[in-house]
DNA sequence: GACTAACAGTTTGCAGGCAAACTATTTGTA
DNA sequence: TACAAATAGTTTGCCTGCAAACTGTTAGTC
């Protein structure tokens, strides 16, 4: 029974001890490399989900979902865009975008239509009511702040690491 | 044609223009609470979904995917472990991880067997090539550091950063 | 002007991720 | 002891997310 603060491990049988090194020895130094509570990438799956997941019940009553809610804030900022404009904008792959937009079109925030001047383009224009939405969108990001109970500086310094994380992902 | 740097937009018409207040005055505010770039949910979603990216080719060659690397992360600190652990050790909902646990029994990692002390749960335990992939996984963490060029202070403060979003985000 | 390249979206296939319904075991308790 | 409630996994359905193949349109180029 050498896995550490692990209540309740099913049938933990007896050979299977294959930790080397509790606490320090030669080992350790590459034993710490793939624990997990100190992967990055773990940290930031995890934080991504958990803080999507907070926007649902506030996105629910609007009839859209997370990465939707990104498109719409996209077109809030200017409305006619291209599926390769959303794509640069928002890092998704035009294979996302595809299906997503007409889900988006389906319950009536958007229009879908070629490009007269470009037949292969497609504008993606928000509707009336899509241009409505906003007044509502607008309550969503103090929500989340409250439930965060961050700081805004706390929240902007974070945003200011993201972004050179992403920075330093780019192809 | 007000919308500012969207060079390509498509089909622009000329009665498009939602962007009240390109700078300042009364609105600019509330404006800028949805501008895209600054979301910090918005680059939450783009780091996880870029740094992710970078394992691709690291994990490809292993066979498995960046969630599957996590459950192998978790397995070699401890490998007995149930569906359960699994799910709070990785915060990843059961039914997500019971098809992606099959997988990593179909290509020979793990194998799962029922816990004879309780038939409810699911003892999942790393086969020997399970084990023995650790050596290769060994050589991630740094290849992914190296690629991101980031330094071991920045990552760290990034990851406390994230733990502390993690932490407000629980339930 | 015809032919090729490049380009913009779409489709398909597979793997998460999550909610909700479902099955099979305990566990508690009357 | 019998029965309800809790628990652990699984399944289903829907929505991403991404790679690869495919369609239709435009731009180059000879």
């Amino acid at each position: 029974m050498t896995v550490t603060s692990r209540p309740d491990a099913p049938a933990q049988s007896g050979e299977s001890a294959q930790r080397e090194a509790p606490a320090d020895g030669g080992a350790a130094a590459s034993e710490d490399l793939l624990a997990l509570d100190r992967q990055v990438c773990f940290a930031l799956a995890v934080a991504s989900r958990s803080v999507i997941a907070l926007y649902r019940p506030l996105l629910d009553p609007m009839g859209i979902t997370h990465p939707q809610y990104l498109v719409l804030l996209a077109l809030w900022e200017g409305s006619p865009l291209s599926v390769k404009q959303l794509s640069g904008l928002l890092q998704l792959d035009p294979g996302t975008l595809s299906p997503l937009l007409k889900r988006l079109e389906a319950i009536g925030y958007v229009t879908r239509r070629r490009d007269p001047r470009d037949e292969r383009a497609l504008a993606v224009e928000l509707t009336e009511p899509g241009r409505a939405l906003r007044e509502q969108a607008l309550l969503v990001p103090p929500a989340i702040m409250a439930r965060l109970g961050m700081s805004a500086e706390e929240l902007k310094a974070l945003h200011r690491s993201l972004t050179r994380v992403i920075a330093a992902a780019a192809p």
